[in-house]
DNA sequence: TGCGACAGGATACATCGTAACCCCCACCCG
DNA sequence: CGGGTGGGGGTTACGATGTATCCTGTCGCA
């Protein structure tokens, strides 16, 4: 187990659980640490499969909760096109965010950008209550593209 | 089976298709109409149940087949956050779309905006190859809003 | 007539997600 | 201290979603 700038994240975390009130359990920080310390967003039941690894997870209904519960207090996103779980660099509450998703390398990218709030802003105009947003941009990174240095 | 005028629609998209010259099959007319007919997005397996039905399915990876095709051809859309499809209703070519799914009802809109191809170009101006962008809006439909008349 | 390309049939399997039920334990309260 | 309570997690079993693989039929074309 290497010691990285992750863990300060995860540590970060953790910490904004605990001012909430609620609960940081051994699971929880397990699922939020490995999600840190993975370069690209885990499965569920590739996390589930590392954490077993290391004893930490009993079945796959484990993993669900605790990912569900991590994504409510906005620690983790669901990569919804791709079916998998990164956890959030950018902030320790929910917020709106947009992913780009490389299909060459698998990498993702977490940004923001004003339009989301445009667009949720126009759905509210139209008398729809958002409660969330889901953006992801799908294609290939800078790195990927073929013709670039 | 019942007259309808997504029947029209349908139509629309099968001339689009032969203008591709791409072959307009019959389980291809037939998942195109089944989602025109349907009041909500189908999942895969809903629709290759009624597909079924009908004696025009033979087994899962056909739908899959035909549906990939259709996404591909801007005739159908891949609503990732429920894991279902939908008959596209406003262009018969590729295009970006948002859509609003209501958690209540289950009924969803497309609708464009101008913040989606500002999106694709943030993206672009940081070096990012835009392929496919998924835009959705999870909440409340005006309908089911709570507190209104 | 033979060939290549494409659509679809068929089987089996992989992956993703959840329902239902139980138990443990921290915590509160009298 | 004894009992109640609720959240978190273990366990089993299953449902839902998506694919790999191989084979067959059909059509256009040289």
């Amino acid at each position: 187990m290497t010691d990285c700038s992750a863990c300060t994240r995860s540590a970060d975390a953790s910490a904004a659980l605990v001012e909430r009130g609620v609960r940081v359990t051994a699971l929880r920080t397990r699922v939020l640490d490995a999600l840190h310390h993975a370069e690209k967003p885990l499965g569920a039941y590739e996390l589930f499969d590392r954490l077993k690894a290391d004893g930490a997870a009993s079945a796959p209904p484990a993993v669900y909760r605790v990912l569900d519960f991590l994504e409510g207090q906005g620690l983790v996103h669901k990569l919804q096109s791709i079916a998998a779980y990164t956890a959030c660099r950018a902030s320790a509450a929910p917020h709106r965010a947009v992913f780009r998703i490389c299909r060459a390398c698998g990498g993702v990218r977490e940004g923001t950008s004003p339009r989301l709030d445009d667009l949720a802003a126009e759905a509210e105009a139209e008398g729809f209550r958002v409660e969330h947003l889901v953006v992801e941009t799908l294609g290939l990174c800078a790195a990927c593209t073929p013709g670039r240095p």
